[in-house]
DNA sequence: TGTCCGATCTGGACAGTGCTTAGATAGAAG
DNA sequence: CTTCTATCTAAGCACTGTCCAGATCGGACA
């Protein structure tokens, strides 16, 4: 009978339940962390029955895959976004460091899963290495456009991996935020992030090509 | 009756089940990784039942603390190995790097479990910096000791936490063999992996104090 | 327009999980 | 030899991922 309401999401069969279960997935996620994200939770709070899940996803790792997708988009606009408003190349990639632990420390559910379904795969996370856009590009490319042209691009590769992996350490690292020398250090302003990703040669481009 | 076969650990009730249990976690972290190892199985495996281990442990994440436990111990003894076997300090803080990576390549499924119990409590792994031999003193100790003594106590720690971040970063991208510009990049020799630790500033000691 | 088809969803079931409780067992202490 | 206490088992609860038979409904075709 009230078929009216207003965002009465659920007309003919529903919809477009494959979109709404990666929502109430993500939903989950960011209330109740990595341990609650069941499929009949996720089917719950899709308000379906725990079996309809199964005629959009094989399983439930390739929901989490649809989920992780989902993250590494976000994941590639907040670095993206940095990209104007730093004058100087120089500071520029460690901005981008920056964005990116900041994203890991604003969704820290969503950023686990982004890499635990790629390591059940043992294969490096699909949405990270996208198209042009990806955020495994972007930086790369950040690093060939603070690079001279003579820095041959396999350096560029290995500055980019090693950068990559010295962010990524910095963001599973941030979530033990109780530890002594790391208090502090990731809340309020990104000083003493900024610190540290100094320390690391990666971020400044002078070290790009070290002898 | 055969109470007297040469291995045959079942005197009593069990003689020591707590050991036993995270001996069996291990074998089958091993053997099938961490997705099967459950407390079931554990029991399974240790050869009691399956609520056996309450007596023992909490909780399954209990468990899991002191398998995890057993984990930082054995990075701990391989880290320390390598310091006799370096001639000069300058590249003992690479090798360092190589054998913490090498560990997380020899037993991935451990080194996700030593993380992972950490992170469901919000601090860093206890045993990462047990005592004096904790591997994260090692690491520290290092430092202090290729820095000169008019480098302050907080750089120190900083490049501590930078190379440790960049370190577990490098171990857990290395688990994603199959990415292109890794590929070959982690197996057989150390080659590319020392090339990469050396792209990143902190384990190159005169780097120690960046300006 | 009416009928059927195929995609979508439900209800119920199965094995496996973490964990609890009540009771059995056996080593040690009296 | 009895008793006590730590250890272990059996049975059961709520939950999970996954499959299956059947109900439902939108759209295509007549």
């Amino acid at each position: 009978m009230s078929t009216a309401a207003v965002a009465d999401i659920r007309p003919y069969h529903h919809g477009d339940l494959r979109r709404a279960l990666v929502d109430a997935a993500i939903r989950i996620l960011e209330r109740e962390g990595p341990s609650a994200l069941s499929l009949r939770a996720v089917a719950r709070e899709a308000g379906v029955s725990p079996a309809a899940p199964y005629h959009h996803f094989k399983d439930k790792g390739e929901l989490l895959d649809a989920v992780a997708h989902v993250g590494w988009e976000a994941l590639g606009e907040g670095m993206s976004a940095v990209q104007g408003e730093v004058p100087d190349l120089s500071g520029l990639m460690t901005e981008i460091g920056v964005a990116y632990v900041r994203f890991s420390q604003d969704h820290p559910a969503l950023y686990r899963v982004m890499y635990d379904t790629a390591r059940d795969k043992d294969s490096l996370p699909e949405g990270m290495q996208d198209k042009e856009d990806g955020a495994y590009c972007l930086v790369r490319n950040t690093f060939r456009s603070v690079a001279g042209p003579d820095v041959p691009d396999v350096d560029i590769e290995l500055a980019t991996i090693a950068a990559w992996c010295a962010a990524h350490g910095l963001a599973e690292m941030s979530g033990f935020a109780q530890f002594g020398p790391l208090k502090d250090a990731f809340g309020g302003d990104a000083g003493f992030l900024r610190a540290v990703l100094s320390h690391l040669g990666m971020f400044q481009p002078k070290l790009v090509k070290p002898t």
